[in-house]
DNA sequence: GAGTGGTCTAGACCACCAC
DNA sequence: TGGTGGTCTAGACCACTCA
């Protein structure tokens, strides 16, 4: 059975045989969850790699391979590998699928209502894996769509985060803050969204919600529930979004 | 520049360079177009390919990478690689994204409500690039789910096909199909839906679609617009469906 | 035991990028 | 010009399936 030098892995037992490059693949992720290389960093090179983990070049690309298809890294040729940030401008909103009915990506602006910390509610806390009154930040926040030099509402966010990892953020934090939310997290918190699962949901939007998203109450509107992962499976944020789909879409490409 | 032996692909021009396993790629999509292997069956082993191809395994290997990667091919180690289909109990429904809020994959229903020839409306025609005024076949019908002794309807499909692929389809034929529809196309059309682009909205439900998904005038519906595409990205199924999302909700996943 | 896909290696060469 | 990732090869051995 084939076996990885560094740092000793214990000889397997449960999966009855684990590839070499499952166990680089699982190193690399323990050394970008240890902060080894931070976000849009450039990792080691796949020979460098290969040296350090006593393995041949081929079995660390493949482990890279799968990284990069995961968007956990991002290879770029005759530069070098690359940790995956939500800093990039092509990448600056990876997880919102909303798109203009007509035209390209949308130019969006930030309002934020609220921020607050609490105790975190029961179900809140259940997905996010809290103990029970353990602390909670919530957010709140409108997106606005600039279109033919009127801003109109599209997404009402309200998010919860674990307090404990997300010590300092504040409503001063939030609202002096240029960019993706996601990028303040990267930076400022050493929290990095790695995968998101949504559910979606067609729903009726109530009095307040109708006023801040300037639509009728009762209007129909995208409910999008999304539980968003680090590293190593782990749920940090829940969110629920509200999108006012009059002239947008939720985008989506299955195979 | 590397070149594969058959069937003489021309000196390459437009990309400054296609690896071969690119090259390999396109030759299996166009065995699977033209129906050289049928879906649910085996190809050819990565042995037999690289000699057919005269390249080595690892090459032919790396192509069959990519189409497994889309769902096109599916690898079984030890059996072969097999052809994606929408026929086995695992996939029966791939394009479908809709989840019970509780409990695992749906069990639903089919009832048919329509199927008739007619000219592509103008959007229709546009959608899936058919000449003005060229036929179309329209259907209509309802998904139910069967939970706790009873049958909810869930989803109203609205779909359009090209009628020039799809001669003999009526609506007996349909009735009598035990299963879900892609595997009659692929069955009786030979035509495989392979990749899906999908646009959601919420919408207030008029007073025909309510009824039939038996819920108040002006619900929240969630409106879903696929467009499917099979080989070589010609869009062959316009799709509108309407799903009641009060018991279950769309599912994905992001990354 | 024969055949399939899955893993791993070592080495050559190519394309892209920066200096 | 040197370093990076990208392609391709040839061969060895392993895991899984089925007869």
């Amino acid at each position: 059975m084939p076996s990885v030098a560094l740092p000793a892995a214990p000889p397997e037992a449960a999966p009855s045989f684990s590839p070499l490059y499952q166990q680089i693949k699982t190193l690399l992720l323990r050394g970008l969850q240890g902060g080894e290389w931070q976000p849009g960093q450039a990792i080691p090179s796949e020979t460098e790699l290969a040296a350090r983990f006593r393995v041949s070049q081929g079995t660390v690309r493949k482990a890279i391979d799968e990284l990069a298809g995961e968007n956990v890294l991002v290879r770029r040729q005759g530069k070098g590998t690359f940790v995956a940030t939500h800093a990039e401008q092509a990448t600056q909103y990876r997880f919102l699928r909303l798109m203009p009915d007509a035209g390209g990506p949308p130019a969006l602006q930030r309002r934020l209502l609220e921020c607050r910390r609490m105790r975190a509610p029961l179900e809140v806390a259940r997905l996010l894996a809290l103990k029970s009154g353990e602390a909670a930040v919530q957010v709140r926040r409108l997106l606005l769509a600039a279109e033919a030099a009127t801003l109109r509402p599209v997404v009402l966010d309200d998010l919860w985060l674990p307090g404990s990892l997300f010590k300092g953020l504040s409503a001063e934090r939030l609202q002096a803050w240029r960019g993706p939310m996601y990028r303040l997290f990267e930076a400022e918190f050493a929290v990095q969204m790695i995968r998101a699962e949504e559910k979606l949901r067609a729903v009726a939007a109530g009095a307040e919600d109708a006023a801040l998203l300037e639509v009728p109450p009762g209007a129909p509107l995208l409910s999008v529930e999304r539980l968003s992962y680090t590293y190593g499976d782990r749920p940090v944020e829940l969110r629920r979004g509200l999108y006012q789909t009059g002239a947008h879409h939720y985008r989506n490409e299955l195979s």
